[in-house]
RNA sequence: GGGGGCGUGGUGUAGCGGCUAACAUGCGGCCCUGUCAAGGCCGAGAUCGCGGGUUCGAACCCCGUCGCUCCCGCCA
């Protein structure tokens, strides 16, 4: 071994001790003569003193070492003295007298600096990931990342649960988010699919008598991104059989809430145990299924009092079938004229058609765009139900569309939030929504969908209203929501073949496309399918809200940046001819994505037969760009970096062509 | 697919029509024997992403383009 201790964990109990050190240059101070060195490995710092007096020809050695040199440090640990004890550090009782010093590996300039936090652009932080990674903030967020999926497999583990893996080549499910596809080798023309989740294996699972399933599962979603969306993720995805709802919510409630203790003791969680709300509850609300419940601002129904006052806004959006509502922004009186006109700037932006206020100063004057309107009667009515008090500021969104009114306070809410500082990081709200509608009508294709997915069970009381009417069925299905983040979502599953069937039928799948697709678990479910139920909370999230960072990108060792592109490796990268042939795929790249590849083109292509088109939309760069990325399909020569030579994305494939 | 923001030495920023482009940090050199974001002095380092336009004059204004980023769509 390189080292007899870490550099975390010496103490004054360790003086007198000789140990060797191993790890890297964190911080370096000259004194012209006297070296202190901070050395730094997983487990923290250690400063090492070198002194020429001690040693001359170490101190000659030791002048040439930089910031992250790779060092082996073999010394005695001396207590410091008393008035250069550093009580902000873990080991600041003690220093190691160095004796030998060996140069395992220097280290150039770095990119960016890793002993200090600083504003660094994140391409340039995700190129060089392996210093980045370096970092403390870095490093807790990935041992804290570690611990949490630790705790998850020991309190499965201990509760009879078994980690099965499942395959990552495996059948597209068509319906859902965009799948990536891994084309076939062995077989020209066919695709596997990676999966968007184990949804259907961890079920079949259940089938298989496995009872009580987990995994720490990676998923893979080909769509757009955004802070807490990457193209891969990792779900604890789980599933057990012969239980019911709260079966499955009372486990999962007792493992976060037991983490959270354990991991993030200075965390307080809100409410325990965490409240249990409807659909239509969270909603009315708070306007969204992820609600943040740190705090209160929560929405108020003034429909009936806005029905016939008079205020033409209000009275359109009630007439038209709408609705009226408003939350109370406490203590922002004070906005001026400008300041609620930015927050009506915004409010159109979430779609509605402005906001009416009212101000309640701290003396008590009210100030409205539409109390003249209102009888002082329905004025008192209204100052009773938002709970105005002076100092108080309201406001209110009227719209023809439930779902604007919704949507809108919902936004302004958790904004108001920000700017009162009720969002306190400290603070965990965990909750259960439950009782969600089993489907919603898709009024562009005029049919219903499932709103979570369509193996989930409807709730036995309204198994009725599945032929009659099926808006109003509500799926046994719940969703775990913490700090406005949709942490989990889970159900109840289908196990019969005919009540799936039914479920296929009425979100417009036929007989024969569902047998298609979803035939080995439909015939699963004939041959004693046990009912069963589970959920899958994301992984990414759960640390990131824990670790109070801003996106999940911080605590995934190697994402993807915003365009899904993998800033180190450059990642993906054109296929070299002998891979694609062997692939049976020939690619072609369009100049304007707007424009159709000429259909001659495609023709006199030198393909075989039983080939495939893989036909990606393509942007020429400009040669000088080329040249500046130094890409490894940087052309030197102008007439090539002229043709097209990158690819964005997979748009058709067009095995129809031929 | 759409919209907003950003792009200036290695890094982070300032400058936003008249500069020899500023500051911090990092880098190189010298000085300094108790620092811990060590300190002091000296030095190197940017034609301001790229292309075009407006102007006597562009880092600065306009257009295009590329890259990054945030948001909408999308994400059963």
């Amino acid at each position: 071994m390189y080292k007899t201790h870490t550099c975390g964990e010496l103490r004054a109990s360790d003086i007198g001790k000789t140990v060797t050190l191993a790890g890297w240059v964190h911080r370096y101070r000259d004194h012209g003569g006297v070296y202190f060195i901070d050395l730094r490995d997983r487990s923290g710092l250690t400063q090492i003193v070198i002194n020429p007096e001690d040693s001359p020809e170490l101190a000659e050695l030791v002048a040439d070492v930089r910031v992250e040199w790779v060092l082996q440090v073999n010394g005695e640990i001396n207590a410091r003295p008393t008035e250069a004890v550093n009580p902000n550090m873990d080991t600041g009782a003690i220093e190691v007298h160095a004796k030998h010093v060996t140069v395992l590996n220097t280290c150039k300039p770095l990119p960016f600096s890793i002993n200090k936090e600083e504003n660094t652009d994140e391409s340039l932080r995700l190129k060089y990931r392996f210093l980045d990674l370096r970092r403390e903030r870095m490093k807790k967020n990935i041992i804290l990342r570690h611990k949490i999926i630790k705790f998850i497999r020991d309190y499965l583990d201990e509760r009879d649960f078994l980690e099965i893996e499942t395959p990552i080549l495996f059948k597209t499910t068509p319906e859902g988010a965009r799948d990536y596809l891994v084309p076939s080798r062995i077989y020209p023309g066919q695709f596997y699919a990676l999966p968007q989740s184990p949804q259907q294996l961890k079920q079949l699972l259940q089938v298989a008598g496995t009872e009580r399933y987990f995994q720490i599962a990676r998923c893979f979603r080909d769509e757009d991104q955004r802070g807490d969306r990457q193209p891969e993720f990792t779900q604890l995805d789980m599933e057990m059989s012969f239980v019911e709802r709260d079966d499955i919510l009372d486990l999962m409630e007792d493992l976060f809430t037991k983490m959270c203790k354990k991991l993030a003791p200075e965390k307080q969680i809100l409410f325990e145990p965490w409240p249990k709300l409807t659909y239509q509850e969270v909603m009315d609300r708070f306007g969204k299924d992820a609600p943040d419940m740190r705090f209160g601002l929560e929405l108020v129904n003034i429909s009936d009092l806005a029905a016939d006052c008079g205020f033409s806004v209000f009275e359109s959006a009630i007439a038209s079938g709408g609705s009226v509502r408003g939350i109370n922004a406490k203590t922002l009186s004070g906005y001026t004229r400008k300041q609620i006109d930015e927050l009506t700037e915004m409010a159109k932006l979430w779609g509605a058609k402005g906001l009416a206020y009212a101000k309640i100063s701290e003396s008590g004057e009210e100030s409205s765009t539409f109390k003249k309107f209102f009888s002082e009667e329905r004025w008192q009515e209204l100052m009773k139900r938002m709970e105005a008090q002076p100092g108080d500021l309201l406001l209110f969104v009227a719209d023809s569309n439930l779902a604007v009114v919704y949507d809108c306070l919902a936004r302004l809410r958790v904004l108001l939030g920000d700017r009162l500082g009720l969002r306190d990081n400290n603070k965990l709200a965990f909750a259960w929504i439950v009782d969600f509608p089993l489907f919603e009508w898709d009024e562009e294709n005029k049919r219903w969908d499932a709103t979570h997915h369509a193996f989930t069970r409807p709730k036995k009381d309204d198994f009725h209203l599945l032929e009659s009417d099926p808006g109003k069925v509500r799926g046994d299905q719940y969703d775990m929501v913490l700090n406005n983040y949709e942490l989990a979502s889970g159900s109840i599953r289908i196990h019969e073949r005919w009540l799936q069937e039914k479920v296929f039928n009425l979100i417009g799948l036929s007989q024969e496309v569902a047998q298609e697709r979803f035939h080995q678990i439909m015939d699963a479910f004939e041959y004693g399918a046990p009912p069963h139920g589970g959920i899958a909370p994301g992984i990414d999230r759960f640390v990131m809200i824990l670790a109070e960072e801003p996106n999940i990108r911080e605590v995934i060792a190697f994402p993807k940046n915003n365009a899904a592109r993998d800033m180190m490796s450059g990642a993906p990268s054109e296929a070299m001819d002998g891979q694609l042939r062997e692939l049976h795929l020939k690619v072609f790249l369009r100049k304007n994505s707007r424009k159709a590849l000429p259909e001659k083109t495609i023709k006199e292509a030198p393909l075989h037969k039983g080939s495939l088109f893989i036909i990606r939309t393509a942007d020429i760069l400009p040669c000088h760009q080329f040249h500046a990325r130094a890409t490894p399909h940087c052309h030197k020569n102008t007439r090539d970096a002229e043709k097209p030579q990158r690819s964005a994305l997979v748009t058709e494939i067009g095995t129809d062509l031929l």
